[in-house]
DNA sequence: TCCTTATTTAACCAAATGGTTGACGATTTC
DNA sequence: GAAATCGTCAACCATTTGGTTAAATAAGGA
């Protein structure tokens, strides 16, 4: 019925996104790549807290970060939304779509991204 | 910083989708309404679990259930994605993408459906 | 070297989540 | 009326989540 792993990618992806804090921090980051302090700077929460929150978004592929000097910087990676997306759009504006031949369709496009990157 | 009211919605829907028993649900109920026992039929668990995932998904909107006679139907309620598909919009890049393998696998799919007028 | 900055980790906590079983109210059927 | 069916509720439990503080690691700057 599921194609393995689509399952786990998309518990990640909707879980993280489940988060005020982490939305709002992907908003942030859709203007510029940031610091994890300048992240941080914002919220009314501890730097640690944040931290968990960069975790939780980096493991589900949201963004990536890059460890410069001292500095992790914080980039978004939009394209980790795709699988959420299509899965959604069936819903929205297909209803009429033939359910086997649609997860075909995810099974293809899952086997291609196969293994986000999670250091 | 966020729009008010939009995050309580978003948290939600975005929390509902994050389970693959709901998730699974929502595709069963893409092809018909289903009574809460036939909903819970497939699955491994306790019909009083699935009634708790029912009124997860209930609340979050993208179900609605409707009780007539001792029996409660449950309708797929796909416009409440529209709220979460539009915040992901705002990540334009991958939308382009994401509509173009869409598109392509529709083609797919109304090739087979000779006649199939779309709307 | 010493101090400061940047970030993660560890230990802890309260609350939420996802499941169970059993009792219950409501409805249909015999 | 009695029995079966549909579904929820209450109480319970283990695990996860989202936060804290304090210590640890790592890199730059004085």
């Amino acid at each position: 019925m599921n194609s393995a792993g689509m399952e786990t990618a998309l518990d990640h992806i909707f879980a993280a996104l489940a988060d005020p804090t982490r939305r709002a921090i992907l908003m942030m980051l859709l203007e510029d790549d940031m610091a994890v302090t300048d992240v941080a700077e914002p919220f009314e929460m501890s730097l640690a807290a944040i931290s968990k929150h960069l975790s939780i978004l980096s493991k589900a592929g949201l963004i990536t970060q890059d460890k410069r000097g001292r500095v992790k910087w914080c980039k978004l990676e939009p394209d980790a939304l795709r699988d959420a997306s299509i899965w959604m759009q069936s819903f929205g504006q297909f209803e009429a779509v033939n359910l086997d031949a649609f997860e075909q369709f995810l099974d293809r496009e899952l086997a291609e991204d196969q293994g986000f990157s999670q250091t």
